[in-house]
DNA sequence: TTGAGAATTTACTAAAAAGTAAATACGTCG
DNA sequence: CGACGTATTTACTTTTTAGTAAATTCTCAA
């Protein structure tokens, strides 16, 4: 954790996009670790190689920085949502031409373990940023629920769109609610890393290792085919 | 939140059990709201109608208060899933005759039922518990740890083992692993109650709606028979 | 009834951490 | 080059809160 390179300090030039940056990253981690009225802006300041003052000077208190750090925070989520969604028209085939037979028919088990895929990706590394959103909620419960209602929202939406499409032209079972489904796929997901205290203790391999990982991911691919599939 | 009754609280006897116990009530919707770092040992004293003193007196500090509050949720925890596996026994017929054609076999469908009705009324009430176990597993992993092993282990195992049990007698698919898919029982339950913030901004009905604990209940009901089911 | 031991309160200390104001260093633009 | 503005630091105040020590009140048993 000893980043202190007081040479480096020295050096640095003077930018403060480049500093707020730094703070952010540092604040991001302090969060994370530690909730809000855990962190320590000193631990920030320190991590960040910044005079706590400073902190100040950009993010006004403690609650600004932590709200910036949510706001960053969605906008990863987001960016790593909308790959997903991309990914997933990207593993269909071509453009669907209505009248031909399998056009438009879609790779249902492939389809799955992309997303699956992805989920566990951006959870098995984010797992904090959760924690962080729910912080943010107990301070701030209508700026948050509008942020991710704008943020997440719409990303969800689509997938359950892309669901619900693909219910209708029957290509899965019809008495499956899509929104129910998608929520399940999340929570399969990534109750695990949310949850390790109390999953680690009952389980014989570690969850964060990539056998756990793995094996996760094939058990829900198969959750979701084995409800989809007629 | 004003409960100050002057009254009550000259006329209350002296016992010491009943005040520790008053203030375990307060710590534990303290903590659960706030966190660790976020609760004040003033508000607790204040909602159990104490002196911030005498919570040091029986508890020594912060974190002995912190952590008589985990031991009393994890039992409380396991009281309410030995409950729920007692019930799943009693939601079976009767005594198994091995020799006899159905006998042994259960009803599979009601089975579930019974399981996850009750991890919704334990997670929809209990939500903030496992908040609570987040942070003292922080502060101490190893004895929570060791904690969880010891007091929610044994129920863990005794599902699992149940269905494995099922599984070898043919009762359920063969390739299905049963530690996986009681972690995703319990998973898609708690999840949305866990992350409240996050599901209500882009879900249309309240998360703790009765209307939401029905639909989600039939939901996993399906997800597992489908999962299980030849 | 009384005295001993507990439950409970009062009054205080100490430490930590957030936040502020003003001074200083640095780069850049005329 | 030089001064103007912004980035950054220094040094400080204020507030909050956990924790302690000792006094006081109550209860129960001898």
């Amino acid at each position: 954790m000893r980043t202190a390179d007081p040479e480096a300090r020295r050096k640095r030039e003077r930018s403060s996009v480049e500093t707020k940056r730094r703070i952010l990253e540092a604040a991001q981690a302090e969060f994370a670790a530690k909730g809000f009225d855990g962190a320590r802006l000193g631990t920030i300041a320190r991590a960040a190689e910044v005079q706590q003052a400073l902190i100040h000077h950009y993010f006004g208190d403690k609650e600004g920085l932590h709200a910036e750090v949510v706001r960053a925070g969605l906008a990863a989520m987001t960016e790593g949502a909308w790959d997903l969604l991309s990914k997933m028209d990207g593993s269909e085939p071509a453009k669907p031409a209505k009248k031909s037979k399998n056009a438009g028919k879609t790779d249902l088990p492939a389809l799955a373990a992309a997303f699956v895929d992805l989920l566990v990706r951006f959870f098995a590394e984010n797992g904090a940023f959760l924690a962080i959103l729910r912080h943010e909620a107990r301070r701030d419960a209508r700026t948050v629920s509008k942020l991710v209602a704008e943020v997440v929202g719409p990303v969800f939406e689509a997938v359950v769109a892309r669901l619900e499409e693909m219910r209708k032209r029957g290509e899965v079972r019809k008495d499956v609610s899509p929104r129910h489904l998608v929520l399940s796929c999340v929570a399969m997901v990534a109750f695990p890393f949310q949850e390790e205290p109390l999953v680690a203790a009952v389980w014989p391999t570690p969850v964060r290792s990539s056998e756990f990982r793995e094996e996760r991911k094939e058990h829900v691919v198969e959750m979701v085919l084995a409800r989809l599939l007629p």
